[in-house]
RNA sequence: GAGUCGGUAGCUCAGUCGGUAGAGCAACGCCCUUUUAAGGCGUGGGUCCUGGGUUCGAGUCCCAGCCGACUCACCA
């Protein structure tokens, strides 16, 4: 019998026994608690001598013969149980004998302060709430530090549930990246937008630069595609006369995965009409202070310090969204860093020369704009500590944002960078038919040149704007980065509760290779049946 | 996609030159009525990721594969 196997055996014997004993740990459905872990701690002077019924899940046994104390956890605070033979009788000391760490578990009882002056509750009754059949790998603290707890980065993110009950800091990292959510809402909501649902199986998968997953419809035999952005739905909301719209919701783009790309992630988008570039910049600025106030109490929030040569120096930054953002012009910004002249970035040949001054490699850039980019990513971005805006994108990259009056290569964007990563997308949107119909003709020209991530055409979206869009801004966050930056976390999976992995093969299900293989291959066949 | 590193008990990890598989925690038994990473005595627990190869002998060396971590490249 494996050691699995064997605990398996005890712990149903366990359950069997509290059975006989009359208390069986799945049968209660509810427990009336009087306060809950947190409220019995923060609130431990004023609540002695008053029965307290209080539940959670137990951390730690030590068990001393007739007496003995047990950690009980709410995921947020623990309180110290004391157990002694004398005071819950020989039935319920029984139970306290079959208890197990993991196990949920109420108690009725009274404050009391030990001899070294711990918070506890002196337990007088006691009922088992569940019992796991697995030992918990929960490991011990002390003073903070974590021994033996689950660590494993695989095991954390295959098991979150696991992870959640050990790691308090991974609890509250995806806790506060949920809080965010809910506080951008939150300001959405205040500042009259409405949240809407677009379709996420469509047809034609526009509005960023991305591949789409493919899946197929049966019921209309027909090939659809999974979502890569909002944007066009939701303009053509605005062309429906619903000034103010937002969503968010999970976009899937089919590529890598790195410590900032996950395959589907978590989109906000924003369309205001009758505003500009100014107008988004103040909405987000008072996002990020809303947010920043609502999660963490405060407009100033301190992160760690992001040096890829210095992980471990423990630099913390204090991020200022108080303030005013920022603003520079791209050109002037890169410029200024860089060394090349102004000038001699308004055309492609001028700037593949000044690229190749300040030595950067130049063999594979065909466009004004993607030097640009190169640019500002290489000097600007890591500059970019504090809160700031960049504005004025080169068009080539900007299909669906209105052109600067007297630039045509220029297009009214902006984008915001916090510690020296981009937090925000937004423009001044095309409302002029003409010129959008110009601009995915462009795109749809790169895909035939076979640029795979190209716009297609989309000529619903075309007429919605035939019909009639006001002008409009808008603005893109992908909400995991706005968490990862808000909260210090280094990898996107660390604010995603459940990340995309590779499925483990042949283990843990009890499924020969051969056969797991064989299913595979069924699978396969059916999705080439599907395309 | 490329490079580097890793996978040993339920968890965290050692394992030297190729020579019988180890510790702590967890589990089980006994002692212990204010402990707190409780303590003491004892017991059980292994597909050393998988498959080949070299060898008298492989956790260890070689090859292939699987899974993961980190860095780089594309994207948000």
């Amino acid at each position: 019998m494996s050691l699995e196997e064997s605990l398996r055996e005890i712990r149903l014997a366990k359950i069997a026994r509290l059975r006989e004993l009359g208390c069986d740990p799945y049968a209660i459905e509810k427990f009336d608690m009087s306060h809950t872990v947190t409220e019995t701690v923060e609130g431990f002077e004023k609540l002695t001598d008053i029965p307290l019924r209080v539940a959670g899940r137990l951390h730690s046994m030590r068990v001393m013969g007739k007496a003995a104390f047990a950690d009980l956890h709410d995921g947020t605070n623990k309180i110290q149980l004391y157990f002694r033979k004398d005071d819950v009788g020989e039935t319920l000391w029984e139970v306290v004998g079959l208890l197990d760490i993991g196990d949920h578990l109420g108690v009725e009882g009274k404050t009391m302060v030990t001899r070294t002056g711990e918070h506890s509750i002196h337990v007088a009754a006691l009922w088992p709430l569940s019992k796991p059949l697995h030992s918990l790998p929960l490991g011990k603290a002390k003073d903070g530090e974590h021994y033996n707890a689950i660590a494993d980065t695989e095991l954390r993110y295959r098991h979150r549930h696991l992870d959640l009950i050990a790691n308090p800091e991974a609890r509250k990292m995806l806790v506060d990246r949920m809080l965010v959510t809910r506080a951008v809402r939150h300001y959405l909501d205040q500042n009259g937008y409405l949240e809407v649902e677009t379709p996420l199986l469509q047809v034609v998968a526009g509005g960023a630069a991305a591949r789409p997953f493919l899946t197929h419809y049966n019921a209309y035999e027909m090939d659809v595609k999974l979502r890569i952005s909002l944007e066009l739905y939701l303009k053509r909301l605005i062309c429906g006369d619903l000034p103010r719209v937002y969503e968010i919701g999970r976009v899937f783009r089919n590529e890598g995965i790195s410590n900032r790309h996950s395959p589907e992630f978590t989109m906000l988008e924003f369309y205001e009409a009758y505003t500009d570039l100014e107008g988004m910049m103040a909405r987000v600025e008072g996002l990020f202070r809303s947010v920043a106030q609502e999660v963490f109490g405060t407009s100033v929030v301190s992160v760690p310090m992001r040096d890829e040569r210095d992980e471990e120096t423990g630099a913390f930054v204090e991020l200022d969204f108080g303030k005013p953002w920022r603003r520079v012009g791209m050109l002037d910004e890169i410029s200024r860093l860089s060394g090349i002249p102004v000038d001699n970035l308004h055309d492609y040949e001028s700037a593949k020369a000044g690229m190749a001054k300040v030595g950067l490699p130049t063999e594979n850039e065909h466009s004004l704009g993607g030097i640009l980019e190169k640019l500002l990513e290489h000097f600007v971005e890591p500059t970019l500590i504090q809160p700031t805006f960049v504005v004025g994108y080169p068009i080539e990259t900007s299909p669906l944002a209105k052109k600067v009056p007297g630039d045509p290569s220029m297009t009214r964007r902006f984008e915001g960078y916090v510690l020296g990563r981009e937090v925000c997308n937004a423009f001044s949107e095309i409302n002029d038919p003409v010129d959008q119909r110009e601009r995915f003709e462009q795109q749809v020209a790169e895909r035939e040149k076979g640029d795979a991530e190209a716009h297609p055409m989309d000529e619903e979206f075309l007429f919605a704007l035939e019909c009639g869009m006001p002008p409009t801004g808008g603005c893109g966050i992908g909400i995991d980065r706005l968490a990862m930056t808000l909260t210090g976390a280094r990898h996107i999976r660390e604010v995603l509760l459940f990340p995309m992995m590779r499925p483990e093969r042949d283990r843990g299900f009890g499924v020969s290779p051969s056969r797991n293989e064989g299913e595979l291959r069924r699978d396969e066949g059916a999705c080439e049946e599907g395309e």
